[in-house]
DNA sequence: GACACTCATAACTATATGGTTATGAGAAAT
DNA sequence: ATTTCTCATAACCATATAGTTATGAGTGTC
């Protein structure tokens, strides 16, 4: 539930608007389905889906308070994604400085 | 050239027959489009049109000897996805923890 | 209760996408 | 030269996808 398979994490991360959404939600923290509205380019029932898509992948979290929802990032549920690049890169030519890059931009 | 936004990264790996092809090239190393068929369950125009998506994401190459064509991982274009996904992960409540879970994953 | 506000869902449309079969182009073999 | 082999491209089709407008459900306000 908290763990999805990086299927589900790639399909919902390919779209922009989608990603763009996501990508709001990690930088400025919660939001409301009308702040996110406002800023994209998209109308409300569009980021209303597209919402429940990254929901469905588990890669944002939704809190009812009253009448609006608030939207937050799950970060951690990149995981898999991380998982997948590590493996994937596991086998390439394995030099000390790449995997050092690798992490300093990780850490930054 | 050798460094791809995001958005084609995720589209290009966002399809599984296209992620099995990947993934393939980076465990098994350099095969050729028939060998890379055998085992796609997809017809060999299939696995060209994907490898060409691939390719054109920077994260296949291709090497024509004789009458084949031999493509490889390009595992460092990967790159981006790394980056992005760390640019994503440095706003969470950063505990150390997480972070070093995440560093192991990377370094396995 | 009547109205307004916020979001989700329904219904629909246009395009993108992933697959197929048919064919073409280039290289090797006979 | 003809044939065979390997791969790429063309043409096409069915479905998935991302967007729209319209509407409904739930919550606060007057």
């Amino acid at each position: 539930m908290t763990d999805t398979s990086p299927d589900l994490l790639f399909r919902a991360l390919a779209d922009p608007s989608r990603r763009a959404l996501f990508e709001r939600l990690c930088l400025d923290g919660e939001q409301t389905v009308g702040a996110l509205t406002a800023g994209a380019g998209i109308s409300q029932p569009a980021v209303s889906k597209h919402l429940g898509i990254l929901k469905q992948a588990g890669l944002v979290l939704d809190r009812h308070e009253g009448r609006q929802t608030h939207y937050s990032a799950q970060q951690r549920a990149l995981a898999p994604l991380v998982d997948w690049t590590g493996r994937m890169n596991r086998f390439w030519e394995a030099r000390f400085d790449d995997l050092e890059d690798l992490l300093k931009r990780m850490d930054q």
